[in-house]
DNA sequence: GCAATAATAAAACGAACGTTCAATTAATTC
DNA sequence: GAATTAATTGAACGTTCGTTTTATTATTGC
C-alpha cells in the first residue's frame, strides 16, 4: 500500500496539529509516540515526518502558533483609550477567554517547554515576556495614575497570570458556571486585588456591570 | 563487584529521593531515566529497585509525602483563633513559605500527576481537595461573618491557591526580593482579593504590620 | 570466625522509542 | 495517457527504556 484514496496534505497536516494538541494536553509530551500520534490520525508514523522533521519541531510549531495567537488575539483586543482601569479589564478578558478556548494548547505550551531546545526554549519565553510585558505596563500606568494600589508592578504581574491562566485547570465547559460568569468573577477579584476599586473612576462602572451580569 | 564498603540502605534510600526529586523537577518524570537516576546517586540501576519497585512507585512515594508534608505544615501552623482574617493570612504564610522551601517537590506534585495510575491519582488528589477545603472553610465563615466579601467561595479558593503556588515559576532565592518580602505583597494581595481591607477587623493591623515589613 | 543477611554490580531481557528508507499508489500536469 | 509529483505504507535500524536475574561482596549477629 501507498498513497490512500482521497489523502490530502493540507487535511493530514491540520489532523496531526489537532491530535498531536490532544495528545500532549492528555499525556504530556515525553508519553505520547509518535506511532499514537499517527494511530490517532489515522495514518503511520512514518507519514508523520513528512509534515514535521522531528517530534521536537511539532511541538515547537505547536507552542509558537499558540504564543503567536495569544499575541493576535490581544492585539485584535487592545482599547484605544489610555485608561487604566479599562484597559486592566480588556487584558483579563481577553486572557480569559483565550485560555479557556484553547485549554489544551495552552497546557501544552506552559507544561512543556522543558523539552523544548534551549534555542527553541528562548523563543517561547520571549513572546511570552512580551505579552506579560502590556500588562506590567498597565499596572505601571495604573499605580502611577493613582487609580492602582500595586506595591510591586512584577509581582503582581506574575501573581495575576498565575491567577488567570490557572482557571484551565478546574474549569471545564458546560459546568456549574459559564465562561462569561468566570470572566466576571476574575475581572472583579483582579480589580480588587489592584486596588481599583478604591479608584472610582468613570470605568468603574464598567466592573460593576460585570458584577452584576455575574449574577444574572 | 557486589556490595561495596560503607554502603548502607537508608542512606542510600534518603539519597535516591533527594536526587528522583530534583532529577524529575528538572527533566520531568518521564524524561528522566533510572540509569539517570542512579548515576546522580552513583550507583548501578538496579540497586534503585531494592528501594522502589517500579518507577511510578517511586513519583507517587515522592508526591505522598510532599502532600503529607503540606498538610502536616498547616497542622502545625493552623491558629486556635475563629478570626476569618488571622487565619486567612496564616494560611497564606504557610502555603507560600512552604511552597518556596520545598519548589522541587511542589513543582514535581503539581506536573506529573498523570504519570500516576488512576488509583494513586485519586489518592493524591484527595489529600490535595482535603488541604484546600481548609481555604474554602475560611472564606466561607469570613463571607458569613461579613469580614469578606467573596462571591463564590470555590471560585476564590481556587484563584488564590493557583496565585500563590504560582510564586515557585518565577521566584529565585537569593534574587530581589526576599521571602518574606514576597510573603507579605501576596499576604496583602490576597486581602484586598477578599475584600478583607474594608474589615478593619483587630487582625487588619497584623495585615498592615506585614506591608510595613515589606518596605524595610 | 562462621553463618546469615543486606547491599550492590553486571549482564541480560523484551519491548518500545524516534527516525529513515525504499517501494507503491493517487492525483496532477501537459 | 504518459510523465511527474504528492502522499503514504511497510519494514527496518540502532538506541534506550524499565525491569529481572544471578552472582558477589560487605556487614552483622552469634
Amino acid at each position: 500500500m501507498a498513497r490512500t484514496t482521497g489523502s490530502d496534505g493540507e487535511k493530514t497536516e491540520a489532523a496531526v496539529r489537532e491530535a498531536a494538541v490532544s495528545l500532549i494536553a492528555r499525556l504530556g509530551y515525553e508519553a505520547m509516540s509518535m506511532r499514537q500520534l499517527a494511530a490517532e490520525v489515522g495514518v503511520q508514523a512514518a507519514a508523520l515526518y513528512r509534515y514535521f522533521p522531528t517530534k521536537e519541531d511539532l511541538l515547537f510549531t505547536l507552542m509558537r502558533e499558540h504564543m503567536e495567537g495569544l499575541i493576535e488575539a490581544w492585539d485584535a483586543a487592545r482599547p484605544t483609550v489610555a485608561d487604566p482601569a479599562t484597559r486592566l479589564a480588556a487584558y483579563v478578558e481577553n486572557h480569559i477567554a483565550f485560555h479557556i478556548e484553547r485549554r489544551h494548547s495552552t497546557h501544552v505550551s506552559n507544561m512543556e517547554l522543558r523539552s523544548l531546545s534551549h534555542d527553541r526554549l528562548t523563543q517561547v519565553l520571549r513572546m511570552r515576556t512580551a505579552y506579560e510585558k502590556e500588562l506590567r505596563a498597565i499596572l505601571r500606568d495604573g499605580a502611577e495614575a493613582g487609580v492602582f494600589s500595586v506595591e510591586d508592578t512584577g509581582l503582581t504581574a506574575m501573581a495575576l497570570i498565575q491567577m488567570m491562566t490557572g482557571v484551565i485547570v478546574w474549569f471545564r465547559p458546560g459546568e456549574r458556571l459559564s465562561i462569561s460568569e468566570v470572566t466576571a468573577t476574575y475581572l472583579s477579584m483582579t480589580m480588587r486585588l489592584v486596588g481599583a476599586a478604591h479608584g472610582a473612576t468613570t470605568t468603574y462602572g464598567a466592573v460593576r456591570a460585570f458584577e452584576r451580569a455575574r449574577t444574572l
